[in-house]
DNA sequence: CCAGACGTTGTT
DNA sequence: GTCTGG
DNA sequence: CCAGACGTTGTT
DNA sequence: GTCTGG
């Protein structure tokens, strides 16, 4: 955990968390490198995309990319304490998918409604490559333009409590609205760090969910 | 001092 | 076995 | 998280 | 960029 999730009640997540601008598409199989709403702390009531997989600040391409950040250190380790500092997000989610024994299940509040989890943001620009070739060069941007700045971000986990520890020893930080905004606006919310999950419901679904290019409703219906 | 790491997950 | 791509 | 690739030569 | 290891 949590490395699956899906995301099909947006307008819920507006409704309860506050969110008012951006757009959010609805995914049942969000999986990591793909580009997924999130809400940042700059602009918290907004939508934003974001690319899942958290490029630290010296690292030059996705290969040093982290999907997860582990809360416990999360405020020390160099890849991750200025995006703590600095850069959180929340990630909105109808609930996550977990593998136990190769078999997935699907995770979601009891309450059935919609949650965030905690996250932290990078901007990651690429290394401008330089053709050297003049042809190239000339087809549309100048020999020096700055390459498109992405965002990238981790979902931060704890230890697993609850239903959730029966398959895992890891979970994403679950966080209900209060919550997630202290998040966003506190200048240091460790507390959140150690967290207890929501009660949560658990059902064994389709392993068409292990192909993460199939989107479909059916995903999260029981098996 | 410089070199090299810098991180997470699970390991049916 | 390990890395990349989604 | 899982699935799928993982490579070379010369090539009109 | 910054920290750890040697």
């Amino acid at each position: 955990m949590c490395g699956r999730y899906a995301l099909f009640s947006p307008a819920d997540v507006r409704e309860r968390y506050g969110v008012v601008d951006g757009e959010a598409t609805v995914t049942y199989n969000a999986a990591p490198s793909q580009s997924l709403p999130v809400v940042a702390s700059a602009d918290p009531e907004a939508f934003t995309s974001m690319e899942w997989g958290l490029v630290p600040p010296w690292a030059d391409d996705d290969s040093d990319a982290f999907v997860n950040a582990r809360g416990e250190t999360l405020r020390e380790k160099r890849s991750f304490r200025d995006a703590y500092e600095r850069r959180r997000c929340v990630v909105p989610a109808d609930g996550f998918y977990e593998w136990h024994d190769g078999t997935p299940y699907y995770f979601e509040r009891a309450d059935g409604r919609p949650f965030v989890m905690a996250g932290v943001w990078e901007p990651h620009t690429p290394e401008t490559t330089q053709t050297g070739l003049g042809e190239f060069a000339s087809a549309g941007d100048g020999p020096n333009r700055t390459a498109e700045t992405r965002r990238t971000f981790a979902v931060v986990t704890a230890e697993a409590t609850g239903a959730v520890a029966d398959y895992h020893h890891r979970a994403s930080v679950i966080l209900d609205p209060d919550e997630a905004t202290r998040w966003l606006t506190a200048d240091d919310p460790a507390d959140l760090l150690d967290p207890s999950l929501p009660d949560l419901s658990v059902r064994r679904v389709s392993t068409a969910v292990d192909d993460p290019t199939v989107d479909r409703p059916d995903l999260v219906d029981p098996v």
